[in-house]
DNA sequence: TTGTACGCGTTATCAT
DNA sequence: ATGATAACGCGTACAA
């Protein structure tokens, strides 16, 4: 391995010298400038990184801990934060907690052996106590998508409680009164509120809640099936499904077509998170979009912002994205409209 | 900071001693492994990678260099090779080039600083000019998708050109003459492949290949639109387009809407790479899907193996892959026969 | 402008 | 079973 001290005996001069010149350090001569870059290029020598974070206690990396990069809401993320973090010679470590606390307590543990500058996070759970660690090595860190009870961090996240409402007053002004919901895991602050906007909408409308129209789901795909099987023998059946993710979005939806049914003619349905590629291709899902691209921006910012700037103790902030409801008709005719 | 230091002080007992707790080495008395642990427990002690990396030139961190992780394929990919990394206790930094050789060569120089161990990546051109900095810093590389000329590698990737020819002859057994294809960037050898595929499928059923129905497309959604224009101006006009990758047969997908055609009433339409979510939802598309989650986690267990055992200089292998032609028709009717 | 000495935190090597 | 010493490659602090 080429080190400084290899390329400083090769140009006569102190390592420190080297040094110097690979970090475009002043008040070196210009020949020797010349003459070190030219046994840089000789020699091939590349600095190393790992000596340099040794020194510095800075290793110009983050980490970006999510759920699952498959799902194209984090994968917008995961392109929007690497771009704002490359963009600023950070690097992002990419982690997949598959919503399992044991993954993500494992991954934070190791982030902080490899001395990360910071972390963007989704927490799996409520709960703070796994993201504690990261407060004790003073590891910035900026929480997206989800809120946490007793871990003071800057949040970046969208409004999902207007955006539910917004989603199931759609359903409603279609003439739907029998509204179901596919909803979140439990202690996940998104799940919350997206049940809470969709009930504040139905009670807005004198509508009562219907516990047996709420299925509590995992925002994977899976589950989607058994639900919307339950769901098509309550009576009186409902007429439109909120499901509140995209990943139980497609789930239902496929699940409706295995049962025969036609969407939106016999059964609405809109989701929560849009599901790009498919919206293109199948235009006709009304969707709650959020902006993750801004989300993962932002919060790369931020966080890049604390991490360069005196500003790890300032107060922190919660930044509230809003959401777009897209709206998606049939040739301009508008569709699900309550047949009953 | 605590340090090894801290933890023996308090412990009573030299760094090294806790060097060998940290690391489960054997001959450390029971006793003196419980107080020292204890004191590790206390002090909230965790090991710095960077300087053990420092000392033992490993730093288990890969990278993962694709074009775009905002595409379903190289999404599922990434997915993948993440998962495949963790189980052997191995991180991924993620890299996203956009097909632009100057990010490309901006990142391996990057990753060399880095010292990463091994590098698993999809080159922008079929040139291996980029990567030959890799081969002398004797950094492992696994290259994916793709082929690169003057550069030896491991090299997994699927049967394009194999692909390209059951997609092509599917449309022709349908009775379409006249297909279209929207073909990828010069210079990389999946879009020749996919080419040549095409041409030989035509030519075994001695049909022309006729160019000015052959776009050179960049795998992106974007160029589709003025390629459907041209492609609908051509007489006799197309009755079929194969767009060859996922991207841009969405976008062929979309201009087609806007043009007021219909898929496949009035144009048939093939593409290479599935749409997972979209063809849950509109499951009409016949595709060639690549398995790339075979990809990710065959490219990531190669590039480990060569890592972690002395098989740096074993010879290298090509893996190609099948792929898997998705023939999706609507309710068991055969779709997209030629009405011509 | 250039150089010397030292330390970042860890562990391999060689003692004890 | 445990410890002293040195070294990984770099850059700060200080000296010349």
């Amino acid at each position: 391995m080429v080190t400084v001290r290899d390329v400083a005996k090769l140009a006569g001069v102190a390592p420190i010298t080297v040094s110097r010149v690979v970090n475009n350090a002043p008040g070196v001569n210009p020949l020797t400038r010349t003459r070190v870059s030219k046994a840089i290029a000789e020699l091939h020598y590349v600095p190393n990184a790992m000596a340099k974070s040794l020194r510095s206690s800075k290793t110009h990396t983050i980490a970006l801990v999510l759920t699952d990069v498959t799902n194209p809401f984090w994968t917008t993320i995961a392109r929007s934060v690497e771009d704002t973090a490359a963009q600023k010679d950070y690097h992002v470590i990419l982690c997949n907690t598959d919503e399992n606390p044991e993954k993500e307590a494992n991954y934070i543990n190791i982030l902080l052996q490899r001395r990360v500058d910071g972390i963007i996070i989704a927490p799996t759970t409520d709960n703070g106590s796994v993201l504690l660690p990261l407060k004790r090595h003073n590891i910035p860190c900026v929480v997206i998508d989800r809120e946490v009870h007793g871990f003071k961090a800057d949040v970046v996240r969208s409004d999902g409680e207007q955006g539910a409402r917004r989603l199931t007053e759609h359903l409603i002004q279609l003439g739907h009164r029998r509204i179901a919901m596919i909803s979140g895991p439990a202690h996940i602050s998104t799940a919350e509120e997206r049940l809470t906007g969709y009930c504040q909408a139905l009670q807005n409308h004198d509508i009562p809640v219907d516990k047996s129209l709420i299925k509590q789901g995992n925002y994977k795909e899976g589950s989607s099936f058994q639900f919307v099987r339950e769901l098509l023998s309550v009576t009186p059946r409902p007429t439109a499904i909120f499901a509140t993710n995209n990943f139980m979005g497609v789930g239902v939806l496929r699940a409706l077509r295995e049962a025969g049914l036609r969407v939106p003619e016999d059964m609405a349905l809109v989701c929560f998170d849009d599901i790009p590629q498919a919206s293109a291709i199948y235009p006709f899902l009304t969707v709650c979009a959020q902006d993750a691209s801004k989300i993962g921006a932002v919060a790369a910012e931020l966080l890049l912002k604390r991490i360069t700037t005196q500003a790890r103790r300032r107060k922190f902030r919660e930044i509230v994205l809003d959401t777009e409801l897209i709206i998606r008709k049939s040739c301009g005719q508008e569709l699900g409209k309550c047949a009953a």
